[in-house]
DNA sequence: AGCGGGATTTTCT
DNA sequence: GAAAATCCCGCTT
């Protein structure tokens, strides 16, 4: 499955399709593997989204190729990181809001400060393990330093649904995924509100 | 265990 | 000028 055609169709299709799917990061020699297990949809008809008042200069990435990486600041200090998706001209994307590290788990740590699964259950903590800031907004998720490795589609009967965290507009759509039963996924017990 | 505030800067109104 | 797709610490129960 290449990259490309994983990231076509609804975003909230692709959303749940990057779950399993593995980001590998090359920074300082050194390697960083891990499986994405938490993901949101944005698309530009949806009022939380960057993009729902159409492209603007912070928002240009997520109406580009599908592929590319998204990177935005936000409250004063922290970063996040989107996988843009769907056709050029369309702004969706993909928040990576949690990640299980499969290999450089020691470095990822280190960045962290924190060990174990408060290191990466977050999409402000994503970034800052695998040091992802704004110079690599705009990135090619097809070569290094930062590799989107198309995995297998994993069985819906593994995969959660529910809203979004951290929104003030359009709570009620249900577009965050994650692994049943994947302790790296952040806060589980929203998944019944 | 749960709540509340502070950090700090980009972006849009 | 205010809000923001967050995180962490410290205080209270």
């Amino acid at each position: 499955m290449s990259l490309q055609t994983a990231l076509q169709g609804p975003v909230e299709q692709v959303a749940a399709r990057l779950l399993g799917c593995y980001l590998e990061r090359r920074l300082d020699g050194q390697t960083m593997l891990v499986k994405i297990v938490e993901t949101e949809a944005y698309h530009q008809s949806d009022a939380a989204s960057h993009s729902y008042k159409g492209k603007t200069e912070r928002t240009r990435v997520m109406f580009g190729p599908a592929g590319h990486l998204y990177v935005y600041f936000t409250y004063g200090l922290h970063y996040c990181c989107n996988v843009v998706a769907g056709p050029v001209g369309e702004g969706s994307a993909v928040l990576i809001r949690a990640v299980e590290p499969v290999r450089g788990t020691e470095l990822i740590e280190a960045r962290r400060g924190k060990t174990g699964i408060t290191a990466t259950n977050g999409p402000a903590k994503v970034c800052q393990a695998l040091g992802i800031d704004k110079q690599l907004n705009g990135h090619e998720l097809s070569r290094p330093p930062l590799v989107l490795r198309i995995n297998p589609p994993l069985a819906p009967s593994t995969i959660a649904q529910t809203t979004r965290i951290g929104i003030s507009r359009a709570k009620d759509v249900p577009w965050r995924f994650y692994i049943k039963d994947n302790p790296y996924a952040s806060n589980p017990v929203l998944a019944v509100k």
